[in-house]
DNA sequence: AGCTTACACTTGATGCTTCAACTGTCCAGC
DNA sequence: GCTGGACAGTTGAAGCATCAAGTGTAAGCT
């Protein structure tokens, strides 16, 4: 069996899996417990966070984070009754729909990040290790040139996030 | 912003926070046209179907998938509706439940496999490529270090699988 | 024996995700 | 200026995951 993958890449890959398992896991975990939101939900204010004037039309949004509009539709309305975000029409454009991050939205977010970070470091960065670090780079571009060979993914916080200021 | 990581560690993270959430849904895109499981379903299929007479303890499955033994229980049962798994008692040992794999579950675990294996291979083996498959592994390993220090995680096929006996 | 604790599950409710269908808007061509 | 198609979003139903609570069994203590 498995003349599919030679032994080492079957133990890679292995590897891989569990890491993908449990790896979503763990940092969902420590949002939950700590700020009471989702990977994706602190992702989506993340994003918002960090762009000009913190709003954002559903689309551009969706596909900074990746996903389906029906999915950031539901997740959007949610945060919408926490009072993180608001909805508006784009003036201008009659079928787009502006997403944008409350006062409340962007306290949440400067709230949460520092506790994030610090998991992502732990359980990722420091894991890896300086010296590896570049090697992790270059695997997972490779790997996301397979998955998205159009090339969104761009721009993608989760960490990087609360923006000192909107200019920098 | 982000002093919380530099801007190498940054933009690695953000690639793997890429990763992680394209790569699961892209296999189990996969496994959903191609065989109608689930990645997590299939993997359970396929950790029995390597298991010594393809019966387990429903708590040692679960260990070896990662799940908790409540989502192990629910995928059970409807595998179990579908007529790929079914469950015993354990002779000897009254708490503990036996998943065996049906003579059907394994004819579907040797359908299913050579196409899922097939998509690792080209989303993740060979988009990496095999200079950097040792990388990988050394740097999966690390994480899965933090993230189950009891060392779980030794078995965990996904790929793997189509035993074509047993022996081996 | 009788009691307590820990284990090995199972179950039901709740929440998030996905999918398919639907609404409303813009644009292109006739 | 009307019509067809594509685009931007929303909504509701269905499925899977997670959590809390519950059942039944084994083992240890007294």
């Amino acid at each position: 069996m498995a003349d599919w993958l030679t032994a080492e890449e079957q133990h890679a890959w292995r590897r891989t899996a569990a890491v993908m398992t449990l790896l979503p896991a763990a940092l969902d975990a420590q949002l939950q417990r700590d700020a009471g939101l989702t990977q994706f939900s602190y992702l989506v204010l993340a994003m918002l966070s960090e762009s000009h004037d913190r709003v954002m039309p559903m689309s551009e949004l969706a596909s900074m984070v990746s996903s389906s509009l029906s999915r950031l539709s539901h997740v959007v309305s949610r945060l919408e009754q926490q009072g993180w975000v608001s909805r508006e029409p784009c003036a201008g454009n009659g079928r787009v729909t502006m997403a944008r991050l409350t006062d409340a939205g962007w306290e949440k977010v400067v709230a949460t990040a520092p506790g994030h970070a610090a998991e992502v470091r732990r359980l990722v960065i420091d894991a890896v290790g300086p010296e590896r670090i570049t090697d992790l780079d270059a695997i997972t571009g490779a790997i996301l040139r397979r998955l998205d060979p159009a090339g969104r993914m761009r721009a993608n916080p989760m960490t990087s996030e609360v923006p000192p200021a909107r200019e920098q």
